[in-house]
DNA sequence: AGAGCTAATGCCAGCCACTGGCACTTCTCG
DNA sequence: CGAGAAGTGCCAGTGGCTGGCATTAGCTCT
């Protein structure tokens, strides 16, 4: 159907994509707004994997063609940020102490991601965290981003993550602050929706208490919130 | 129970014990030797539930009495590990700074264990880092530890772990410290059996690698390996 | 020593996530 | 428009995991 559409009618947004691309892309949304959706209000565990495909109206086998797990279905709001932050941090020069830089590169990923990406994903934290699931699958993917940040560092610190632990440490560190300053965050927003700018906010502060958190002891109370 | 047993037997070992309780740790320990083994031998995913049951000769319902995944059964060695670190880290008291602490707990917990633990911990680490849904599952269960240490965390230092994000900073960099510190334990042994010894004493490298983590930058190159 | 209790096990039947293979439809491009 | 490719659906199957119930085996008490 509509085949030609050589004159570009609205040529409006990033659909000026070929047709085909165009009920790809709309599939894959449906699959992941609708898993969303019926997760939070069923449950998880409770949705099967029929109850979504028949829902959206595709196949078991084309789920499978398009996510490769009920888990990352759920999920893909937060695999978009992940994929936003590996390309930021590739993409800028390290200049400076590490731990800064990975925080401005995580605030310029948030940043990067489209309109109404903060809603979807304060709605997958929610989803996450009362779905022990998903907590775990959560902590899986961070295991890719973690070798991707580190081969990053090793390439500009010209050190070898073979031989010196340093720039592990600091991916996980990274990654840390990360979740509990996203942690923060949601614990902030009761349920109105949050915005990207108090996440970066709450993330960079997290960052920020890297130091004090190291330093940690009984004789050193006070500290950021 | 243990009624009489006045004359204590052979009292060897732990094995002081009614006859049920005996069968029940042999059946235990059996299934996690033997799975163990065979997942080394052919693999995590191409050993079906089935072959572990069928060699052991149990049914699959009584596995999964003993342990709540095919993951489980094969990280016993691991989480005996957690378990022993949440114990050690909850029987002392915080007096210092807190990560030279749980440095020293994690000590602790490594020697607590018993004879014969370290090769078969090494073998799970082996498995593991070749067995994607093992590194996974892996992630997951230090959620858990992850939590009961931040529990601690904040009873010592009297924080709150709902407003402060250091006692999970914390938290965090010691698991990761743990994480790498084992990685580097599991390099130097090329296939001979590791010691104990010598993985704590790459771990606590680890733990005292982590203030030069945060503060890693191009201009201060060197470091611990 | 034997009866009665309870814990542990086995068997069966079933759910659900996930996959390979093949036929069929739908878009694309020359 | 017609050929080839890309996407989809159906089907049958595997494997991890669970609930329910009958059966067995260790424990306790007299």
């Amino acid at each position: 159907m509509l085949t030609r559409m050589t004159i570009e009618p609205t040529s409006n947004e990033e659909s000026a994509l070929p047709l085909r691309e165009r009920k790809k892309l709309r599939t894959r949304r449906a699959l992941a707004d609708t898993a969303l959706r019926m997760f939070l209000e069923q449950g998880f565990e409770e949705t099967t994997l029929d109850d979504l495909v028949n829902t959206v109206e595709v196949s078991v086998r084309t789920f499978f063609r398009y996510y490769s797990s009920k888990e990352e279905v759920a999920m893909t709001a937060e695999n978009e940020l992940w994929e936003a932050y590996a390309t930021e941090a590739g993409r800028l020069r390290l200049t400076g102490p590490a731990l800064p830089h990975l925080r401005d590169c995580y605030a310029n990923a948030v940043r990067v991601l489209p309109e109404g990406w903060t809603d979807r994903y304060l709605l997958t934290r929610r989803l996450a965290a009362r779905t022990p699931a998903l907590r775990m699958y959560h902590a899986g993917t961070t295991l890719d981003l973690q070798s991707r940040l580190v081969g990053l560092l090793e390439e500009e610190l010209g050190v070898d993550s073979g031989q010196d632990v340093r720039p592990w440490l600091a991916a996980e560190m990274a990654l840390a602050a990360v979740r509990h300053g996203t942690k923060a965050w949601m614990r902030a927003h009761g349920d109105r929706a949050g915005d990207a700018d108090t996440l970066i906010a709450q993330v960079s502060r997290a960052f920020d208490a890297l130091p004090e958190a190291v330093a940690l002891s009984p004789d050193t109370p006070a500290g950021t919130r």
